[in-house]
DNA sequence: TATCATTGCGTTACTATGACACAATGGTAA
DNA sequence: TTACCATTGTGTCATAGTAACGCAATGATA
């Protein structure tokens, strides 16, 4: 009955359940809210807990010498691929019943491994850590608990495990209120943009309409975009111009901030 | 040589780095970076280590049904008696070579007591928390690891251990951005104050001069203040008004902002 | 060649802000 | 008693930033 993938797979359940501690520090989890622009609408990557159906945020946990920062940067590129993303951690969420006891026991049971007392039984605190990604350049990837890694329209959430429902909802407010003072679009846009794809980016974050000619003098004010002597093509009215981000003026504005309110 | 004091100190140690990880998360720790206004200074609350010399901001650890806020509230309770302080979580701090080990186990040497193995000794990530608090209200009680509890100038601080200087950093410059988004100075002033007064607390913070007549002008128009029928008495030269704060405006502005820039 | 949605650039009225002036106050010193 | 003085309360003004809106240019499509 049980093929070598299965064997395989069992045994790192075994050994994530079983020895985890050994390398993990403990009672301490990292769940990473992926935020991704396609189509006008913004997205995040949920993975599918294996046979319950239930969606919860891509998480780990932190090895026992490594810089918090790094686990969730190496969270990020085992479900995306993606390197070099900035990655802002923006809360600790440490409810007394933040357990996942009884899902992981369902798990267990499922895979057919008993244990009694399992690390992942205790309670776990989690630091909440956000991330903007190139939709188009991310390739989704489940891990090991997980049946499937999948984008969702933030407008349209499916039923998330614990508190995660919470979690992305502070990590998108966070995102709205930066977004005054940082900029924002290196990683959601593709290297060359037009003026009404940037703006259509914060008229979904912020959930309101901008007006495009204020809106292009702010920006421009900052100084962080270059414009481009290259047009769009193939549209049917007016084709506006090509922009790309100036990364000394961008890296620049997201330390010392942007200077005006949209 | 042992009084009864000691044996009990001992025994105290004793359990806390032989069993405190039955009651406490592991690898987790809160430290708590209490501010305090008077004499138009800044201070904050240190703690000295036994038998060290070198201080240490005020902390704990997570018992393990405990809500962190709860933990960080305790706290803050233990070490100034202040109850209701409204307490803030500002970033978590998690280089991997975060350990006590050695001052650990230097302070187990000095107090005579062996141990090979303890939670203690391991890394920890700590959470920060900040706290701002009435000056002549706190009756500093030093915990029983610390020799002192004493406030310190912001301007003049000693040695301390690990990070801590940097956790008092990031706690600072956090306060000094949220002042222009958030109302500040209800724990840190008397009921009743004059506008001098509060201003200078803003000045201390953000470290430079404002314009009296401008900052007037903005706090007022908060609705935050509520000018008294009351004058300040005993100065020589023109008297000022007495203010306290709105609390249902003030609290308010803390949720939804203050809407202006100093 | 006219149409049309959309873009690029510009204008105007209004509001917030920084800088500063001046009179009022009430204890202090001549 | 009176002049003095540091400090407070209130007001003004020039300027910069912001919101709201106008209009011509563009380029594919009908």
């Amino acid at each position: 009955m049980a093929n070598f993938i299965n064997m395989s797979f069992e045994k790192e359940i075994k050994d994530h359940f079983g020895k985890g501690h050994e390398i993990y520090l403990r009672n301490i989890s990292v769940d990473c809210v992926i935020f991704g622009f396609h189509e006008n609408e913004l997205k995040v990557l949920l993975l599918q807990a294996k046979y319950a159906g239930i969606w919860a945020l891509p998480g780990g946990f932190i090895w026992k010498e490594e810089h918090m920062d790094e686990a969730a940067k190496r969270i990020l590129k085992n479900r995306t691929g993606l390197d070099d993303i900035y990655m802002q951690q923006f809360h600790v969420f440490s409810k007394p019943d933040r357990s996942t006891k009884e899902i992981n026991q369902q798990f267990l049971k499922n895979v057919g491994v008993e244990m009694k007392e399992s690390w992942m039984f205790e309670r776990f605190l989690t630091v909440g850590y956000s991330a903007l990604v190139d939709f188009t350049k991310v390739e989704s990837t489940p891990d090991v608990f997980s049946a499937a890694c999948e984008w969702f329209n933030i407008q349209s959430l499916p039923e998330m495990i614990l508190d995660h429902r919470e979690i992305l909802h502070t990590a998108l407010q966070q995102l709205q209120t930066n977004l005054n003072y940082h900029p924002i679009g290196y990683n959601l846009l593709q290297e060359k943009f037009t003026m009404p794809e940037l703006q259509k980016l914060y008229e979904t974050i912020l959930n309101r309409t901008l007006d495009r000619r204020n809106f292009q003098r702010k920006i421009m004010a900052t100084k962080i975009l270059k414009k481009l002597n290259e047009i769009k093509k193939g549209v049917a009215h007016k084709a506006p111009n090509y922009y790309k981000f100036e990364l000394k003026q961008y890296k620049k504005a997201l330390k010392v901030g942007m200077g005006f309110e949209l």
